[in-house]
DNA sequence: GTCATTACTAACTAGTTAGTCAATAATCTT
DNA sequence: AAGATTATTGACTAACTAGTTAGTAATGAC
């Protein structure tokens, strides 16, 4: 049917490149109608190759989701350099996590929506993954160092803790993303548009940063030093 | 088979009580299965009444889903009497507003995952309501009057957007929430403990009310005044 | 070159699932 | 009390869907 030009061997049979086609296929699958409404035969239909192929290499429709789930997290936290932040002045190094985590999401709504789907199922999957949860306690670490340092040099407030700030930070950018549907129509305003990304951006930044660099006061309701 | 005591009539026919017990049932099954996932079956075994009576009063299963994603957000608007707040001095009013749409978010985890759930579904329900959109208008309008207020005092920074703050505020809380199940798992936690939410309760009027009370910074990069 | 393995395909199946049909009976209307 | 309307039911169906069966052909091992 297709001429080749040159292409030296490999047209008959190509595992790799088959693989790779099917976890092409169902990531968009699975972004666009989560795990129940995703089809594997269009995922077949999608990636032009058998639907048994798909069952040959990854078992299930599960374990397809699944390997499309790792995929997705490793790529975030292996593009998200952190460890490069961990030397810069604290206020510098916060202001670049939180704007490079926003960054991040915005550039990825792939990501933000495998998250929703994951949660939607108690997460029982990424529970079932061995690779993914490693990945998160350099960032952690990253957000740890840069916080006792602004701690020392009197910059930052006492008595912040870390999982709380990567919560805060993560959220501020999320909820505006993951919910930017029922929130553009409830709001009267298109939330995707380039413009308002760029002033949420600047707004996360600020609260993050304001919190953090205001003294903690101490007469806050209902709130014992622990 | 049953013998009722009393119960004077409506033995045999409650159209009321019927349209109540599938809307219950449907909530339920739709929180914990997603659309796709939520079967109309499984809603008229648990309701006790014959599928068929289902579509008699809702007409499919899309629309049934529609009845309980415009109740649980006419309850969530209802509830929230944030009228009240409109007198109390602005950080009083704010550190209010924080709190009680944090609890809320707590108090209804169903609502949490509808949220989800219908944003997965790019709210194409949603849009096709016309009872939810009008409850937010008050809401931002409480916002904005407190808002404007703190800046007239000189205790509130301006430049503040309410749609801007009221997605912070929102989202603060969304997150820890929506994402819980994931969270946990990756940042070894149980977020779900009593303890832990109190004290993100805390972590996000703290978080809220220092940006709010702090002084905008003039030298925030690539932000020219608009 | 033979044999085991691996890539790949077409056709099929058993179970599910949203939605319907056809009917009965309770309640409302007049 | 007759007739229309509405509540309620059990049985049915057409379409779909994850997964399988049984096979062919290309590649690698020796």
């Amino acid at each position: 049917m297709e001429l080749s030009v040159a292409a030296p061997s490999k047209i008959t049979r190509n595992p790799e490149a088959s693989r790779a086609k099917i976890l092409d296929a169902a990531r968009i699958e699975f972004v666009s109608n989560g795990l129940n409404g995703a089809r594997v035969d269009r995922i077949a239909e999608q990636s032009g190759v058998n639907k048994n192929l798909i069952y040959h290499y990854f078992g299930s429709k599960d374990e397809l989701y699944l390997a499309v789930l790792e995929r997705i997290y490793t790529d975030l936290r292996t593009k998200q350099q952190d460890e490069d932040l961990r030397g810069l002045p604290p206020v510098e190094g916060m202001k670049r996590l939180v704007s490079s985590t926003f960054d991040h999401f915005v550039a990825t709504p792939d990501l933000i929506r495998l998250m929703s789907i994951e949660n939607i199922h108690y997460a029982q999957h990424l529970k079932s993954s061995s690779t993914i949860k490693p990945l998160y306690r350099g960032l952690l670490d990253t957000i740890q160092i840069l916080l006792k340092r602004g701690q020392t040099e009197g910059v930052f407030r006492a008595n912040v803790d870390a999982v709380d700030l990567y919560m805060s930070i993560s959220g501020l950018a999320y909820f505006f993303l993951s919910n930017q549907h029922t929130l553009s129509w409830l709001l009267d305003r298109d939330l995707a548009a380039r413009r308002r990304v760029l002033k949420r951006r600047q707004h996360v930044v600020e609260m993050v940063l304001s919190y953090l660099t205001q003294n903690s006061p101490a007469e806050a309701d209902g709130a014992d030093t622990e």
